[in-house]
DNA sequence: TTGCCTACTTAGTAGAAGTTCC
DNA sequence: GGAACTTCTACTAAGTAGGCAA
């Protein structure tokens, strides 16, 4: 930050030699890097400490650690893909801007002293400890639990439940958005339309933003004319739609698909008459469209079509791909390679540097390792299992990895009685190879809900499902009792 | 109907932490 | 024992969705 006078002195920060600073950070990690081990110990004592202090709260009578009890530091904006206002000012957020949400019986924290909160509420509505406005988008930002609490597995087991519900009616859904895309109305025909999109391409929703805001990035509702191209024929395929825009985190999409000749007609009349930079549902928003998934079946949103047809596609996969026989080397490279199906129908992505020269390094080593065996082939059944070592599967799972990431689906689309149903089977015939449950599960997936069979000793997001009293519904199947098809849970009820 | 606001949920990235290899 | 590799976690941006008021 500069002073007045700095600001009439320094006029071209080309001219400026900021080598000095960049040193000054060199040495600093430098520095880091060769601490010597009692200083590291001594670090991480005192992050402890801080950690137990300030890092946790209760709730409802339960211990529960709080995600972010730092306030967000001073710094450059960054934002994402082509952001207006990428490089602004973060200003530093003091107490006076911070509104803390406690028990009106609890002791309310102390602001640091000679200073003062904003304002002190107890509102028992919402999860958030405290919360202040940041300076760029002017968004409030939240002091909120960690992603272990108790609530959050709950809320978690009632979004795949309404992704079940889904399932059991989709049929009637599908056939009403056909019928609709007959309507002799365009705002229907639109809605239909883009149902249609959110339910077999697993596109985002997206609310409308304001422009000049934030990076220009659309979802299904506010795709334009300029993001789809039509072609009657294409690799001899016909009625073929091809998307091309930036979506979330301004990721590109694209992606050319063959459609429902009656779909394909429906877009060439919405795209009649318009500008590339019309919209392409120009009748269509959010609210309109979840308003009407909601008369179709109660608690229907948009996003809950990806979360649905997420956690079905890994189901199939698991079927597909996975055989009670299995050694677990290979069962993992089919889990991962059901996971991966998910992160593509979901698009998520994975750019990093580093990873295109670990990518390299891995091929090398498999094709190596792979002259015997036939597990390069994707998404396809291995053969001779037997002959799979886990470093190749998991090699092979790191090459086929590439520019997709899995975490986002395991962590917020994968129901995770899926997983557990999946591995169950290896629980009873792995035997006294891996000593329990546990280990298999630490290596086998890092999935939130099965670091351990055991619902009394979890202590992880999905930890609700298995260890609240709501969860011994009829839905939610002890994983120790379960005997379904390994991988199924999208059964008839 | 529209715009705005609040309160979550979903998302990618950097780098710390942990593990394996030589 | 340290370098190289790999995984995990903190961080925070960017979505979704509901509610409310003009």
């Amino acid at each position: 930050m500069m002073t007045p006078e700095e600001k009439s002195t320094i006029t071209d920060l080309k001219k400026c030699n900021f080598k000095e600073m960049y040193e000054y950070f060199k040495a600093k990690s430098e520095e880091r890097k060769n601490m010597s081990k009692e200083e590291k110990k001594k670090i991480k004592a005192q992050n402890e400490a801080i950690q137990k202090e300030y890092g946790v709260c209760m709730m409802d009578g339960h211990k529960e650690k709080i995600g972010n009890f730092k306030i967000e530091p001073p710094g450059l904006f960054r934002g994402r893909g082509d952001h207006p206002k990428q490089g602004m000012l973060k200003m530093r957020i003091n107490p006076e801007d911070v509104i803390i949400n406690c028990s009106s019986d609890s002791k309310i924290p102390e602001p640091p002293a000679g200073h003062r909160w904003k304002k002190v509420l107890h509102n028992n509505k919402v999860t958030w400890l405290a919360s202040w406005t940041e300076n760029i988008q002017g968004h409030t930002k939240y002091v909120i639990l960690n992603a272990t609490f108790k609530l959050k597995g709950e809320k978690d087991l009632q979004k795949y439940e309404i992704a079940r519900k889904l399932h059991r009616t989709v049929d009637k859904i599908r056939a009403h958005y056909r019928e609709d895309w007959k309507s002799k109305e365009m705002m229907i025909q639109q809605r239909a339309v883009a149902m249609y999109f959110i339910d077999k391409l697993a596109l985002s929703v997206d609310n409308e933003k304001e422009e000049g805001e934030t990076a220009d990035t659309v979802g299904c509702c506010s795709l334009r004319v300029e993001h789809i191209k039509l072609h009657d024929e294409l690799d001899g395929k016909e009625s073929v739609v091809e998307f091309d825009f930036l979506g979330k985190d301004s990721i590109r999409y694209y992606n050319t698909v063959s459609v429902d000749k009656r779909v394909y007609k429906n877009l060439k009349l919405f795209m009649d008459n318009k500008q590339p930079g019309d919209d392409l549902f120009d009748r269509l928003n959010t609210s309109i469209m979840n308003e009407h998934l909601n008369s179709l079946m109660k608690g229907l949103t948009a996003k809950v079509f990806r979360t649905y047809n997420a956690s079905k596609t890994l189901q199939e996969q698991l079927n597909l791909l996975t055989n009670p026989d299995d050694p677990v080397p290979v069962k993992l490279l089919s889990y991962n390679r059901a996971n991966r199906a998910v992160a593509i129908l979901c698009h998520h992505q994975l750019f990093n540097a580093q990873v295109e020269t670990l990518q390299m390094k891995a091929r090398k080593r498999l094709s190596e390792l792979k002259v015997k065996n036939n597990l390069g082939k994707p998404l396809e059944r291995t053969t001779d299992p037997r002959e799979a070592t886990g470093k190749l599967s998991h090699i092979t799972t790191l090459d086929e990895n590439k520019e997709i990431a899995l975490g986002t689906s395991k962590l917020n689309y994968l129901d995770p009685r899926i997983s557990v149903a999946c591995i169950q089977p290896y629980s009873r015939s792995i035997g006294d190879e891996c000593a329990s449950w546990k280990h298999i599960s630490i290596t086998l997936i890092q999935h939130p809900a099965i670091i351990t069979p055991d619902p009394l000793e979890m202590s992880v997001p999905h930890a609700a499902y298995f260890n609240h009293p709501s969860s011994a519904s009829s839905h939610t199947p002890d994983p120790l009792e379960m005997s379904v098809l390994h991988g199924s849970i999208f059964q008839s009820p």
